[in-house]
DNA sequence: TAGATTGTTAATCGATTAACAATC
DNA sequence: TAGATTGTTAATCGATTAACAATC
């Protein structure tokens, strides 16, 4: 399979149709045309049909798309079936909240092990993980494979926790810390979450929409 | 201030521009030209350029940038000036995290109440934040000022507690449960923190290079 | 078969980059 | 002043949309 890069605003669509056909599939709908998924998502069917097509011919003329086959078919582009497994570094509120909350496994990856500093916490295990001092770190990822490192350690710790990870030949960080991780010589693959980002964007709109209903006065 | 509605692609760079201003800020730095913040950023100079150019004259020629005006006029145009107010539904993991760890008010925001169900919450405190019966929720949006609902409640919850937002006018959502609320009759503002749309990005770009490395032998 | 809907090519639109005169 | 760097216009590049022949 030989494709010329795809752009990254296609991959951030692949999660939002991966999450729609989901909930289409428990509403019992199986099949869909791209009119009617992009009325569902406000996209144009062409996008649709193009984003798809960049991947293989999934749809079928006169018929539209199946929805589990086309599913499965963006499962598989995303990387869900390849059993990546995770390690999730700083057990503090947020770090906690994933262990807890967020389904790894609902999403093709393994989460295998937590690390954090506090004694408190080594040797406790939160929903089947269980979380290792940080000291062995190292020694944890030289004996077993890990794809993702997820990131929840607090701002000061990011660095020098990153350093340690790519040391330790990590080449995927699932960043959690509001720190510009992105950038340096290394070329891990970062994704962040930043918190304040999305805020402040929210805010930006809210105060366009303010400003416009003002003007209107 | 009138300007032809800015394109998203701006307004998501604006965070980041902010977040780097400080930091420039706390290593001293008074002053940058487009081509070192480019740098410093993965962008080109003609693209800041650009993006600040869109809200206003901020530069001077042959010098550069003044770190503090230019982050005092993106914080402006971001709105952080603005005093929002804020609630947040729902104090389970996340919620909490967000609560004890998420400094609302370095962002312009002011977190002033919390809603539960749960009665052993109710009337307890965290970081300064009271916690709130959900039956109290139309009466306190009605006495008080609220911009911004922060919606951490469990999935099914997520689509009736977003009605009732918006019956009590609520017109901006930030959405930390994985279902899409975008979309509906109403025209709210929804911003979403979607993990795993988050992760699957990565899986996929951990994917990619995996293939690509492959192809390489 | 006739109607529907795909995959894909061509056209449009918008965003990024380059270039340069203005000017601090 | 001379050098540096902006703000902005023009050129390029890429992404979205439209159109349509192919075909189920």
């Amino acid at each position: 399979m030989k494709h010329s890069k795809v752009s990254n605003n296609v991959i951030r669509r692949l999660p939002r149709y991966l999450r729609k056909l989901d909930e289409l599939s428990e509403s019992g709908v199986n099949r869909i045309s791209s009119f009617d998924l992009g009325q569902q998502l406000g996209l144009t069917p062409s996008q649709i049909r193009q984003d798809f097509s960049r991947f293989g011919e999934f749809g079928q003329q006169g018929y539209g798309y199946s929805v589990p086959a086309l599913r499965e078919h963006i499962a598989g582009i995303l990387g869900m079936d390849r059993g990546y497994r995770a390690v999730l570094i700083g057990v503090g509120h947020i770090g906690h909240a994933l262990i807890d909350n967020f389904c790894f496994s609902d999403w093709g990856v393994k989460l295998s092990a937590a690390f954090d500093v506090k004694p408190e916490l080594i040797g406790s295990s939160f929903n089947g993980t269980a979380v290792r001092s940080m000291d062995e770190l190292e020694s944890y990822l030289s004996e077993n494979p890990v794809d993702i490192a997820v990131l929840t350690v607090p701002k000061d710790a990011a660095l020098p926790v990153t350093e340690r990870l790519i040391a330790s030949g990590i080449n995927a960080i699932w960043n959690f810390t509001n720190v510009e991780l992105t950038g340096p010589d290394s070329d891990v693959l970062v994704e962040n979450i930043h918190f304040s980002d999305s805020l402040l964007s929210l805010s930006y709109y809210v105060s366009e929409r303010r400003d416009e209903q003002q003007a209107d006065k």
